[in-house]
DNA sequence: GCAAAAGTGTTCACATTACACCCATGG
DNA sequence: CCATGGGTGTAATGTGAACACTTTTGC
């Protein structure tokens, strides 16, 4: 038997679980903005020795006091001053070796914010939007974590309509568009796509249209999160409440 | 400025995380198994005075010098014996409440074991299957985390052919389909069902039969993992290697 | 010969794809 | 008037759902 039998199966016996390992939980937080036509991400500059000029993902260790999600909103919430923005738990990342300070196990989540508007509350430690498809290393395993969270991101936005996160209230059918071809990385017949996006009802034309565009201006849409919700507790629950 | 503000930001600074924080991270194992046409999970008696006479899932703290990966398989071996079993992570439950004798975090994984085909290691602790549709309540949150992997093994198994884990290495496609209904909790169309799954080109015929059914005995098929394999590789990664 | 499940094909509705022309605006 | 992208419809194809009868075995 091993020497940690007499402590195992914490959901089994009295145990205080208190000091008994030093294992460190943190969550890092994988921040999607969409600029320019290209998916960039929110990085900072990694002065931990072992990655001197490396770039990481923004994370941070959770407080004794508080649940994992509220530490994930915190750290967004402490950089970019949003609040109330998509922020979903994809991977746990627990690896003895993974951090060179100690055993620290991470928990990864995804975020969508409108990266044009707002401003970042601070660019301390080099805080920056960078394209995802430029980045070839990160600080850490944090490439890994970026590409396990761009993953869920392609195949989510392929189960449910998330991505209206990524712009502005008002967008145009042609941004929409690149904002998905721009994430999955594939050409997409406009009509087609035009077609799709309103057979299932949840676009609302606002009646304004684009201006300053050097060709004709295409109509301005919102999406209708209510009557999304409506149809997706149909969906889940059974009941309309 | 917060009192943790001078220790945040773990990965862009050398401190040291050891001692840092009593926190406590656990896995917790859904090992679910199909039984007399049922689904099933494996639950042990959860002795925590808290929680008397209440069923729990297998879990254990994860030890300061293993991946956390590594913990689930050890537990899942050493109260079933069984080795290269379906084991994927689902989801990280960190609620600061969940567990009374500290705060523990846990990341739950689900496994698929074929039940019939071996004995369990030991029954101390009450380990036994329990039908996952007659479990009402269990210990800690370990309702959530069930309902949450059951969620997440429904979608899944829509996704990728890994219910084969869960039946004998020989099958008929009637013990197929009815693994496939008990999951979903739907009734599907035989003839339909058979179409789809000789159309994906993965079943072998073994070139047996059934024995010892009170009916016209069906074909055995096997599961052709090796080409599914490739057929995955394809689709993701491109390239043949 | 009867009960029980195996095995097999066709039709229909719907969703996805491919594809081409005119329109509105800015310059 | 020209360049640029907005806006629209139709035909072909593929996919999922519905559906009934004959066959084989155990009893």
């Amino acid at each position: 038997m091993s020497p940690y039998q007499e402590q195992l199966n914490i959901n089994t016996s009295a145990t205080s679980v208190h000091n008994y390992f030093k294992t460190a939980i943190s969550v890092d937080c994988v921040i999607f903005g969409f600029e320019d036509n290209v998916i960039k991400v929110l990085l900072i500059k990694c002065d931990h020795p072992d990655f001197k000029g490396k770039w990481s993902l923004l994370g941070d260790l959770v407080r004794p006091d508080e649940d994992i999600d509220t530490a994930c909103y915190r750290i967004l919430n402490e950089r970019t001053g949003l609040e109330n923005v998509f922020l979903e738990q994809v991977h746990t990342f627990g690896a003895v070796s993974r951090h060179p300070a100690g055993r620290v196990i991470t928990t990864a989540y995804y975020s969508l914010v409108n990266a044009g508007h707002y401003q970042l509350k601070t660019l301390a430690n080099g805080l920056h939007w960078h394209p995802v498809h430029e980045i070839a290393t990160l600080a850490f395993d944090h490439k890994n974590i970026l590409d396990t969270c761009y993953h869920t991101l392609q195949k989510k936005i392929q189960e449910e309509p998330i991505v209206f996160n990524l712009l502005e209230n008002k967008f145009s059918l042609r941004e929409l568009q690149n904002l998905y071809e721009a994430i999955l990385g594939v050409k997409l017949d406009r009509r087609n796509f035009r077609k799709k996006l309103f057979s299932a009802g949840l676009l609302v034309d606002t009646e304004e249209m684009e201006s300053d565009v050097p060709h004709r201006p295409g109509k301005l849409y919102t999406f209708d999160q209510q009557k999304y919700d409506k149809l997706r507790r149909k969906y889940i629950g059974g009941f309309d409440l």
